[in-house]
DNA sequence: GGCTCCTCCTTGAACTTTAAACAAATGGCT
DNA sequence: AGCCATTTGTTTAAAGTTCAAGGAGGAGCC
């Protein structure tokens, strides 16, 4: 992120060309992104742990599992909506079966698969805290951007998220340029 | 986050009023942010566990020290800089200690204090791994937003960090709204 | 000096996340 | 049926993070 001073160009059949550095006004623009991103996360990541007895994540899982017809999705389906990584999904719904927020199910179509479903106290949890949560959100977000900046924050988002997801082929296959 | 169907209003003089939900549009917003952010630090930090070994909190760890006259810092200054806790930073350090990045230097004037140093073996992975991530920043953010784009997630991303600085009066004062 | 309070940083335990390896079931394909 | 690649989800260990507690030095005050 930080450009030694001055580096000569590379030969021009080098594939590593002077790098594109950031320019000051960028470096700006990313740093606070940075800040904005971890400081928020953070703060969300506190306001759960102490209202909701769990991490920013999983609370999302919850509600992903809330707005599932019948409560349930498969571990994978889950795990995609939340963009997150199977393996942590498992850990995560381990724990928060421990909890007894979240219950598993065999799958009658396939017996590899597992649903996650949520139970009527993880509901209530959710029912509970979410007042809370969306307080939080807005006292941190919505209620310090005019409406314009909402919804260019929400393209913008959009436009970086995409350009992330592995369901777009092209993200991953960088050689195709 | 989500609205239970139909919540009736609480009594007038409860502190819990009808929770201000988002609307529809907000969600949208809210989630584009929350994918957008955790897919883009998930996919730096496996940029930067690959290519420089270590995750991207800790290589922004090495730039800022890389700034630093004399490529130091003090523990809690850096905690700051960085937005983390002293007690990450230290766990952190330690483990960039092991790996020769940085080494830990006392303080002449206060024999609490500790510098986080530089070492020159930290600074040249830094040169050799910052283009990478440069590139990899720039093709997952700046070379897919406007400049009119840009300038606006820096505006929006400093306004939130600024509401969620420990060091802005009033953000930890929600009585003296 | 002695007292108290605060700051600086570390520590250890509990918890979460990651990465790699794995078993089991599925879905073609022959 | 048999075979092989893929998909599904879990597991293990190592790494990273959090939280609460604590040692030690500094700073003000009597």
């Amino acid at each position: 992120m930080k450009a030694p001073s001055s580096a000569p160009p590379q030969s021009p059949t080098e594939e590593a060309q002077e790098p594109r550095w950031l320019t000051d006004e960028e470096q700006r623009v990313w740093r606070s992104f940075m800040e904005g991103a971890t400081l928020l996360d953070d703060h969300l990541d506190r306001q759960l742990q102490r209202d909701a007895g769990m991490p920013h994540v999983y609370y999302g899982l919850l509600v992903k599992l809330a707005e599932a017809p019948r409560r349930r999705l498969r571990m994978t389906e889950l795990a995609m909506l939340a963009k997150i990584t199977r393996s942590r999904l498992s850990h995560a719904i381990a724990r928060l079966e421990k909890s007894g927020w979240v219950r598993r199910e065999d799958c009658p179509d396939d017996k590899r698969g597992q649903f996650a479903v949520l139970t009527d106290q993880g509901y209530e949890v959710l029912r509970q805290t979410a007042p809370g949560h969306v307080e939080a959100v807005r006292q941190a977000v919505f209620d310090r951007l005019t409406p314009q900046q909402q919804k260019s924050l929400g393209e913008i988002m959009r436009i970086i998220a995409e350009g992330l997801q592995p369901t777009e082929a092209g993200a991953d296959l960088p050689w195709l340029r």
